[in-house]
DNA sequence: GAGCGTTATGTCTAAATAAGCCTAACGATA
DNA sequence: TATCGTTAGGCTTATTTAGACATAACGCTC
């Protein structure tokens, strides 16, 4: 069985935007800092998220060696381990890429409205 | 190596849109029905834009099978073999992604800036 | 009716991607 | 100083995805 979409579907806009040279920043990435914001630790969020830590730290790197600084600050040993938390460069990227998303959304209903009166 | 991102790199919001069950519409499978439209066959736009033929035949059935209804109208033999138009669906397909597209490259110009700053 | 280029699949293999597993360093705490 | 959870990787396997190849039907043209 392969069911059909219809106007009941949420349709949302998730953007990626590419920053050339093989960067590029999308809601996963994007999920992943917000988590790690909140539970200062890249660990805790793999958890969190369901992913392997090895995985959550590829992406991170990836976004750290993409702009050629961090997004994150971390820290090893000490008082449960260690932890990390976003640089300002990170808290920015989220910001701003909430406020991309939204307005996109919000830019994009009348559209996505005539795209979606297509499936009926 | 691996290159960093500067603020002289283009940035393109390239929207993919979920419509839920499993169906999404992205620059690909746009990208593959415009090029069906313009050379009125699969096969010559698979190899215009260097997929194999099959790919390109999965990608247009995955919308077919989405919608439930066809994005294409087909006719195998005959002249030259036969070939591949749009369907009404197909052509306002493109229409609108292009012109939600637009749309967000447009709207998004402000943000995007602010994105493209934090790579300074 | 033989040939041709196309649509439409099935199947099998290869390549890209993700997951798993392992090890080491770190440093606060007990 | 032994323990613990974390960061930071290396390396190997598994899974997913895309590609390659093969085949059949179709129907116009010659």
């Amino acid at each position: 069985m392969h069911s059909t979409a219809n106007k009941n579907d949420v349709i949302l806009v998730r953007p990626r935007i590419y920053l050339g040279k093989g960067l590029a920043i999308g809601p996963g990435k994007i999920d992943l800092l917000r988590t790690v914001a909140e539970l200062k630790s890249i660990a805790a969020a793999a958890r969190k998220l369901s992913i392997p830590y090895k995985r959550a730290w590829v992406l991170i790197d990836s976004l750290n060696q993409g702009f050629g600084k961090p997004v994150v600050e971390t820290t090893s040993g000490g008082k449960g381990g260690g932890g990390t938390s976003l640089t300002i460069l990170g808290q920015q990227l989220v910001e701003k890429y909430d406020a991309l998303e939204k307005q996109l959304n919000a830019q994009a209903t009348e559209e996505l409205a005539a795209v979606r009166a297509l499936t009926d």
